[in-house]
DNA sequence: CTCTTTACTTACAATACTGTAAGTAGCAAG
DNA sequence: CTTGCTACTTACAGTATTGTAAGTAAAGAG
């Protein structure tokens, strides 16, 4: 009766397992993140992240200090991994077609939810971390494509700011889409229409490129020597 | 100074005043309103709302029965608001411009931060309260410009997804842009840049008419009317 | 084996927030 | 003036949640 349960008496609630810091933070901001995901910033409760886990809530405490400290390391590690799929994604050179990398880019921003967290960020005022650097994602992408548009003649470099408005829209249109997609689309009275996002997306994709091979519209003061688009963009 | 205060013996903590309920329930839903749209919904306190009114947090009780009652009838109210702003201001006849109406939807959408608040009641899973009905705001718009851009021969009836799809896409993009605008300007090193919000609205609004006016793509692919300028058809 | 470190536990303190109970007072009607 | 209604108050109960204190045990170093 010394050793009823084993020698190394565990205590009836608890099976103790020790795991290296690195880990136990990994697994914790995983499900920090999921709760985060699915109910928002403010509904974050330690507890629930701790049980999820298969913790107490003060091994949370321990490893990120307090409750803040745990939303900067998930928020900081949402964004950093955003931005590096959404780099990847826009590296991938399998498809350069238009289309292909909106919906690349669309997946890499809906699919885990990813649109939702930063915009709930946003909202909540913990969006502005990116502290000076920031992420210029937008400007490196509409770089490429400009230099692109201008490699084939349809846009000169006075029309930089058009190619930046169009990836812009690009950007903003699906993190609409991704936060408010539904709403719109019921707006719009096609609740019943499946596919009718996907459908919607192909179509932008066909808007933005159709804009990007015709060439910049009428830039307000445009001298003679405009190259414009040759007649009928022969896009094929 | 016998009588210091007044003859109705106001006592030292609160100075009652009886207003009419319907009174009472508008400058309660105002301050919440306020509240919702400063912080969110997670982060409403009745006693801050209280205090803003100047009563007791259980009076807020008396009138709205809890704090969902008092979610509720705020996102009601404020829904039903949009909606009528949205209405009204698209009826408005002054301007049929759609660069102008572009810009008056974004103004409504976004002055008072309305975007913001929709945002948020669809996160947090209450933007869904549009029972059955909803607001079919986008095609009733989509109807109008459509029948419109049909009077002007540049589309056929076949076409009406396109026109439908433009309307989505203003609708989503003014969202985004009222949501996450300013990143996705710092993200195109706009920071510096003001005005550039107002510009890029304007090239959207030009993008779109453009669209428009052109007549639908792909889809039918009506050849006969395109209405395109393509005179300056010589580039270098 | 002993010792040190630290990941983790239980128990508890402190606070904040919603909702309830009971009573008070303003205003209108009789 | 009296009466009734109800907008509103103070006091409090109950609970949820973050954070602290102190101790326990797992794993490596010596």
């Amino acid at each position: 009766m010394s050793s009823q349960a084993s020698k190394r008496s565990r205590k009836a609630s608890a099976a103790r397992r020790r795991r290296p810091a690195q880990e136990a933070q990994r697994a914790i901001l995983d499900a920090a993140e999921q709760r985060l995901l699915a109910a928002g910033p403010d509904a974050l409760r330690l507890q629930e992240v701790a049980a999820d886990v298969g913790v107490s809530h003060p091994a949370i405490l321990h490893h990120f200090g307090s409750r803040e400290g745990l939303m900067r390391a998930v928020t900081a590690r949402a964004l950093a991994t955003l931005e590096t799929d959404l780099v990847r994604r826009l590296a991938d050179p399998t498809d350069v077609n238009g289309a292909a990398l909106l919906e690349r880019v669309f997946e890499t921003l809906g699919d885990r939810g990813h649109a939702r967290l930063v915009a709930w960020l946003v909202l909540t005022g913990l969006g502005d971390v990116p502290p000076g650097a920031g992420v210029r994602v937008v400007r490196a992408v509409a770089d490429l494509v400009h230099r692109r548009r201008m490699a084939a003649g349809r846009a000169t470099p006075a029309d930089f700011e058009d190619s930046l408005f169009t990836i812009m829209l690009a950007a903003t249109a699906l993190f609409g889409d991704a936060i408010v997609g539904p709403q719109v689309r019921a707006s719009a009275g096609l609740t019943a229409d499946r596919h009718a996002d996907q459908r919607f997306r192909v179509w932008l994709a066909g808007l933005l490129t159709e804009h990007l091979d015709r060439g910049a519209p009428t830039r307000a003061r445009a001298p003679a020597q405009k190259a414009r688009a040759s007649r009928t963009a022969r896009r094929s």
